[in-house]
DNA sequence: TCTTGTGAATAGGTTCACAGCA
DNA sequence: TGCTGTGAACCTATTCACAAGA
């Protein structure tokens, strides 16, 4: 398989999400250009570096393209190869992060939920383990969790942060407002909502 | 002011709120670029692209730096020019982003919460005035709310943002699952966690 | 000697425009 | 005629490499 940049391969993802909204059963780069705002050039460029070549001249079969997209890009839902993932701070936030639920049908196993306090994570009532943040490198190693979500007080964001590093996590889904620092071999997503909202502020409305 | 770049922008915001975690005075590139994991050059672009000329041969003012780039790239967080929006949608989710506490010192206020199940807005305590989700279009108006926080069901989700959008919506911070098609001059950030966890599979860890 | 600032080179992604297939 | 797939052109951002200031 060639190698497909960064940015095609999400954009690729997204379309594939679209593709699972979609009743229709044949899609064509025009209206796929509408439904996401991206040029059309760039979509047929995008699918076109899946090397399906299934689209010919007639649109895309959508339930073929959304296969071929999980399938390729390796984002398949089966439970034996599914990441497995963390949240790490039980505050309001982090509780209701703490839906399995959502989870379903998704690449990752939300197996673990950790807190300082004891107390809360006695009396919390919740399908997904909780545990002691104590217990943290314990439970990341013997879990073999790879992701976290970091959902806990601004302050302890880099500590927590540096923990989870140092027991070889691969990427942390960054709710706090602290910019954190990583090695460059681990993935951060900052998605705290003022953050995000900054964010908004700084793009020219050109495209997603 | 020349135009700066996009991509620089979203980076100079970054170095902007890590410039506030940060206790010294001085700071160089090769400093920062050891706390992001960007390339030297590119934070020395990045800066100079703001004309400042400040850091000359001895790294850079840290607070001339950081109120520069909030001055210049228009996130002042003075209350007058403060950008208004909202939360769509209190279930769990939605209750627990109505923290009022997380937008102070930002260039955001958040005036208002809105949900469709009537008991639910009169018997919720929040700082945030609570609206029905009847009263949407009105409140927007009247709020003058630009930004809204959309935390619905997902089946309900691109329905609200076709609502929001007639209102003249600038951005949407999605939390759903659900991928939002929307004209393309209101920018949409898509925030699920599932979304962007799986978002960090696509990426060959390479720069953030 | 350390650091910034920046022309010039490079790398990378997007868009154009059209050949080719149904 | 309506669509995909893709070389080639274009455009944008990053990185190099070094001059100049402290």
């Amino acid at each position: 398989m060639k190698n497909i940049p960064a940015p095609s391969k999400k954009r690729l993802l997204t379309l594939a999400r679209l593709l699972s909204q979609q009743e229709k059963a044949k899609i064509t780069s025009i209206e796929l250009s509408a439904l996401t705002g991206w040029g059309e050039a760039t979509i047929r460029r995008d699918i076109s570096l899946l090397e399906l070549h299934n689209g010919v001249s007639n649109g895309y079969d959508v339930h073929v393209l959304r296969d071929a997209i999980c399938e390729i890009l390796q984002v398949s839902s089966v439970s034996s190869d599914k990441h497995r993932c963390c949240i790490v701070g039980l505050g309001k936030l982090g509780e209701a992060l703490l839906e399995s639920s959502v989870f379903a049908g998704s690449a990752f196993e939300l197996v673990a939920g950790f807190d300082t306090n004891f107390n809360k994570i006695e009396i919390m009532k919740s399908e997904i383990p909780l545990f002691a943040t104590l217990d943290l490198e314990k439970k990341i190693r013997s879990l073999k969790i790879e992701y976290a979500v970091l959902a806990v007080p601004d302050e302890k964001a880099q500590f927590m942060s540096d923990r989870l590093v140092a027991c070889g996590i691969k990427g942390i889904v960054n709710y706090t407002n602290t910019v954190l620092s990583v090695p460059k071999d681990v993935r951060v997503e900052h998605v705290n909502t003022v953050v995000v909202l900054t964010g908004m502020l700084a793009v020219s409305s050109l495209q997603k």
